[in-house]
RNA sequence: GGCUCGUUCGUCUAAUGGUUAGGACACCAGAUUUUCAAUCUGGUAACAGGGGUUCAAUUCCCCUACGAGCUACCA
């Protein structure tokens, strides 16, 4: 059975990089029928932040990485903290000592600076120089007595050579020469990540490490941890980072990290999800399938499909992502509760009252058929809507330059003219058949009794009734509007 | 500095020992005989460089360059 997990450490916010790997994780253990655990790694005391676990759990929830074990709904191997763990490692590194593959390690901070400091200096790898192995048991026993501070470090077996079979990079070789002896229990009596990732996964029965490449370098140490225990290790599975546009690891300075940045700028799940599923990963052999739910995600997924260099978090595609699966998502409602135009206006409603004058919901229908008529707008920015929809509600001044268009060939003699005679046409539809298609017709009727082009009488009227230089269509606009704010305004347009 | 990883259009990526090196985003142009958008059509644009191996290399090997990660009693 294959058990994958994510391990946060709670430090306030969620990376859209953690969110990837922890995606990753999620689809892998899914596809193959294998089980998904978080356990929270709250090892370092001076970085836990307040609330952090509460909103790691609720960021997974949101992007609906159920996990099978972990923190809330517990499991056999609870508990899913490591600040509640801390017997466990101490018991196990109790073995490592024995055994002789860990040392107690009293340096001061003072006398490691300088030697690394001095290391430095003759250019070398700064790496602890094992001082506080010469110590006999005796010595050892007197210093714990006397309570001077230690810490455990691993001892790391110099003369070997450790090729590690990553799953996604292949072959690699370490040397132990340059691997440090890594410091395994803090003097505050805590674990690092280093020894409680390992205790943890084992005694958690994890399979498949998966994880971020900022850890391919430490899996020596890791591989040896297990092997010091007599324990067989997972397997491991690094995989690539996200960027910034410079190519530096994906940071807060420059541009927005925290998954929930981008819920706040009302990105969607599906879009966040399909988004960076797709750095770094490919369904592979030339499919070019590029929406993908979820539960797609988890049927196509492999890790053979994970590439070996980073990507750049590109924030344009993000944005097509999030469209596409705007409009998805209405259309697939629509289909369920009926295709209306009151329940389009609905959905559309949804995504950006928030951000709309709230006068403009007193006139319903009026609101319905404005938000139809700007419907791609909205969907692909709904923040925007007030600019987009203001014409409507609002009566626009009359705009001579913007009408009396040189390049449209009007002036203000046939802006008057068109005015006049478009809302005469106008006037004959009846109501109940004030639809587009007999707008559209009127306002063709006029174009050849006017004798002018489509131009000369389409560019003003719709300039006239907007106020604006961009907008919908003059059809889409009059349907709008309705029957009796379009007579007023181009009454009004006559005047001009 | 040391160790490790990486390098196909601007970005995400596909494919291949012999191809016009494909798609998507972005960009540009045309169409949609009214603007913006949407849509459709088309276009610009990539195998980091140098050596090998080979009849043939973007693909395999080596070197170089460049980039990145790690180098904490942080994860």
């Amino acid at each position: 059975m294959i058990v994958t997990r994510f391990p946060p450490s709670p430090t306030g916010f969620v990376h859209v990089g953690s969110l990837r790997t922890a995606l990753y994780s999620y689809l892998f253990a899914r596809k193959n029928k294998g089980k998904f655990l978080i356990r929270i790694e709250d090892t370092d005391q001076k970085r836990y932040v307040e609330g952090a676990v509460e909103n790691l759990l609720s960021t997974l929830k949101w992007a609906g990485l159920e996990y099978d074990e972990g923190p809330e709904v517990g499991g056999p191997h609870a508990p899913y903290y490591q600040s509640q763990r801390t017997e466990l490692y101490k018991k196990n590194v109790q073995d490592l000592l024995k055994n002789g593959t860990a040392y107690y390690c009293f340096c001061t901070s003072e006398r490691l600076d300088e030697m690394r400091q001095g290391q430095e200096r003759r250019k070398e790898a700064p790496m602890y120089d094992r001082h506080c192995t010469k110590f006999s048991e005796k010595e050892i026993e007197e210093k714990i007595k006397s309570e001077v501070p230690y810490v455990i470090r691993q001892k790391i077996p110099q003369e070997k050579i450790l090729i590690l079979n990553d799953l996604i990079r292949g072959k690699v070789r370490f040397d132990g020469r340059v691997i440090d002896d890594q410091v395994l229990m803090k003097s505050d009596g805590f674990p690092t990540y280093h020894l409680a990732n390992v205790i943890d996964d084992h005694d958690m029965e994890i399979t498949h490490v998966i994880r971020g490449e900022e850890w391919l370098s430490s899996t020596p140490k890791h591989i040896w941890l297990y092997e010091a225990f007599g324990w067989t290790p997972p397997q491991f599975a690094h995989i690539p980072l996200l960027l910034n546009a410079d190519r530096s690891k994906l940071s807060k300075r420059q541009g927005d990290v925290a998954v929930e940045d981008y819920i706040k700028k009302g990105y969607s799940k599906e879009a966040i999800i399909n988004f960076i599923a797709l750095l770094g990963w490919h369904p592979g052999k030339g499919i070019e399938k590029e929406i993908y739910s979820l539960p797609e995600l988890v049927e196509a997924f492999s890790l053979e499909g994970v590439h070996k260099a980073g990507a750049i978090f590109d924030i344009q595609k993000l944005d097509w992502f999030n469209w596409q699966w705007t409009r998805r998502k209405i259309e697939e409602k629509l289909e369920k509760i009926g295709n209306t135009l009151e329940n389009r206006a609905k959905l559309l409603l949804e995504l950006c009252e928030e951000y709309l004058e709230k006068d403009w919901l007193k006139d319903k229908n009026l609101l319905a058929r404005a938000l139809k008529t700007v419907e791609e707008k909205i969907t692909q920015n709904p923040k925007e809507v007030r600019v987009y929809l203001q014409f409507y509600f609002q009566e626009p001044e009359i705009k001579k330059e913007l009408i009396c268009s040189e390049k449209m060939k009007v002036d203000t003699e046939i802006a008057k003219k068109v005015s006049a005679a478009a809302g005469k046409k106008l006037e004959t539809i009846s109501p109940e058949n004030f639809t587009e298609e007999e707008i559209k017709k009127s306002l063709i009727e006029v174009v050849t009794e006017l004798g002018l082009k489509n131009g000369q009488i389409f560019w003003p009227v719709r300039a006239g009734l907007t106020g604006e230089q961009f907008s919908p269509g003059v059809f889409e606009v009059i349907w709008a509007l309705g029957k009796e704010k379009t007579l007023e305004r181009l009454k009004k347009l006559e005047q001009i």
